[in-house]
DNA sequence: CGAGATTCTTTACATGTGTAAAGAATCCTG
DNA sequence: CAGGATTCTTTACACATGTAAAGAATCTCG
């Protein structure tokens, strides 16, 4: 069950996926792995870090001077968030309609229509057995 | 073809989808609507929407002391806009991943399950047409 | 026409977000 | 130990967002 409201900005999103790629790491480190998608200086990085350690995106641990992030919430987490947001303001919840717009806009290969269908009957069977 | 970066804030949404619902409108006329939901102040719903114009997301036009209001994006580009700032931040652009995730979030009924697999079959169809 | 009602305009302020400089602290290596 | 390298802390600033008060303009009805 996700349990709160998780939400992302785009500068979040960037600082956090370089985190779970590699984690625990510094925040100069990260600096260095995001320096060819941003250029973001240290202070940049370093204060986006510290100001998501506040909103419990990151955890952060203090080892000599060295300071040292983990994430504090999952990728699914996550992800969860970014959906239910759009799920709730742009559709109201509903789910049917989203998945809609979702084929309609994504130009799907005939293996993305395939894999999804599969996961549906997945679905499908998980209800049955419940 | 989606044209532009549609992106809505919380409020803008709640405002945005009371002027869908009856169009061109006025801005005390929305701030009537929204009363029960939101509690805004006539200043607050005229500075949104004021904010919205500049943005693109509405159009004003003024009829001697009135302004009237309108949306300048469909429902659909809104939705659209929202669901490609979660597929492309949360999910990188991977589209199976995320409906993946939407299956796995809501409690989906068989019904809708259902639903689902005949929009993919249709798209399956539509696709081996073209 | 005049006065209350309606609508608009201007201005403001707190908090959030993106971005960073400057200087202080600490570390490491010769 | 000293000096360059590394990391941290403090402070700042512009623009976005949520929220609204105060007063000006306009309208409408008796």
């Amino acid at each position: 069950m996700p349990k709160s409201r998780t939400d992302l900005t785009e500068a979040e999103w960037t600082i956090i996926k370089a985190i779970w790629e590699r984690e625990p790491c510094t925040a100069p480190d990260i600096q260095q792995r995001l320096r060819r998608q941003t250029a973001w200086t240290y202070s940049t990085v370093r204060t986006l870090m510290d100001r998501m350690v506040v909103k419990g995106l990151l955890a952060a641990e203090k080892v000599r001077n060295l300071t040292i992030y983990r994430s504090a919430v999952t990728r699914e987490q996550a992800q969860r968030g970014e959906l239910y947001y759009a799920l709730k303001h742009a559709f109201n919840g509903a789910l049917t309609p989203m998945v809609q717009c979702l084929l309609d806009t994504g130009n799907l290969s005939a293996n993305e229509l395939a894999e999804l269908e599969a996961l549906i009957k997945a679905k499908k069977k998980a209800a049955r057995n419940t």
